[in-house]
DNA sequence: TTATTATTGTGTAAGATGTACACATTTAAA
DNA sequence: TTTAAATGTGTACATCTTACACAATAATAA
């Protein structure tokens, strides 16, 4: 998902040359620089978001994104990998960058540029280690407002998101291993905000040929039990470029 | 365009909390800031691209972005377009945010964290006042190696335009007032780097309504002349969400 | 003035994809 | 045994995509 940026290859240069170069980048004004992540995850039909109460004594009671400094001479992505592991636990979670927020008054305590990173997940299967203050899954709509200007950046995620699952089938990153058809179609028409027309809807999964038919039904289901799928990792990263733009 | 951050209300508090905020963020480690435009033209059936020689005697000859430091308390896209207007005298670009590049050793100099921002211009209606070293259109695929990092960012900002021009007609952008639908097939073909099909290409604008011809033709090209067209903006601005997806 | 060259402008048929829509079947629960 | 709730399935129609050819026009060169 995240392309890392690789390092600059630059000639070594005559020592006054490095100087020179110091020098110049001693001249630029520095800014204080966080990563705040937004994870979204999906359960009980509803698309969520995971938030921990501020930390700042003067948004006491927000709900807040996870954020924090990136360190001296770390790299961004490893500075939103390293947080989100730090507040959660969570290792195996693909991040991706989203934007930059750098409203010079966006946080009270002075100027401060954040980079939002993204990600969905599978709420089974990251077991939360609750290493921060009241970390909670929340229902996405309800959230109405949040500490600094976190409601932003959780839009503007939203906004990311809704394009992003058009884009690449990336449900599946939000669903258990298996998962029947009506699961899938919920999770789409809860994050796309649309109702989908459930034969339609079947047919286009069919006709990519992304899912495989595990051979089992559902359980505990209050109704006639449907046919469980898994996801066809393989053949997707085979075919990656071509399933950009997914109508319904 | 791209969206500015809204200022963030944040309640009026006892200073012993704004205090406390000051303090909390005073404890983060400061970054350098940059930002870097990449500034795309079309101009004789090629993609171009504006750069300028580096003044950093270590890249000495090396091509590079128009990049300059943020300001302290500088929103990062007002530097942008102040960047782009203290180096080259255009002040009626939209610039659009592409993603922040932050390897510890992209600069030579030490760590500093630069903001891609790119645009599409029209070449002719932009006369350089070149306040900046060797400002020059360069043809984008000449463009093999650069100062820092600087190509990487380029080729991010090309695949970004790419998706882009593909959402949205932006390709207008790029032309001059008047086109012929000749030059704007050229220029589809230039950034998506494939051959597309005249007679379909034609029937997909003129279905979508967006030209409107201005009753003039093609003058001193060596062959029968064509109409000339003019881009619908208000129409454009009116229905901007269905154009998201254009194929070809 | 004429012939040559390059490019414009135009339509259609076949295939692929999207959309709207209904009914019998299956399970759990009452 | 009935009821409720959801599954599984196919077709016709409209829309969009793709492939493809030829006469008309202007500029240029002979």
């Amino acid at each position: 998902m995240t392309k890392k940026p690789t390092p600059t290859a630059f000639p070594t240069h005559a020592p006054h040359l490095i100087k020179d170069a110091v020098k110049l980048i001693a001249s630029y004004p520095k800014v204080p620089i966080t990563v705040d992540c937004v994870i979204f995850g999906f359960e009980e039909n509803e698309l969520k978001v995971l938030l921990i109460r501020s930390d700042l004594e003067m948004y006491k009671g927000f709900w807040s994104l996870l954020g924090d400094n990136a360190k001296d001479n770390e790299e961004l992505d490893s500075a939103a990998y390293r947080i989100l592991k730090e507040r959660t636990g969570m290792n195996d979670v693909y991040l991706d960058q989203v934007r930059a927020f750098s409203h010079p008054q966006r946080h009270p305590g002075g100027r401060v540029i954040t980079l939002a990173y993204c990600s969905l997940l599978n709420i089974q299967h990251h077991e939360l280690k609750i290493y921060a203050n009241e970390l909670h899954w929340h229902s996405f709509s309800s959230i109405k407002e949040m500490a600094f200007d976190h409601k932003e950046i959780l839009d503007t995620c939203y906004a990311w998101l809704q394009k992003r699952i058009q884009e690449h089938p990336l449900g599946f990153n939000l669903l258990p291993d298996k998962f029947s058809l009506r699961e899938l179609q919920n999770l789409y028409e809860a994050i796309l905000g649309v109702s989908l027309d459930r034969r339609n809807f079947r047919k286009k999964f069919a006709s990519m040929g992304l899912l495989i038919d595990v051979g089992e039904m559902e359980e505990d289901v209050p109704h006639r039990p449907g046919k469980l799928y898994k996801f066809n990792f393989e053949k997707y990263e085979k075919n990656k470029r071509k399933w950009i733009g997914i109508d319904f």
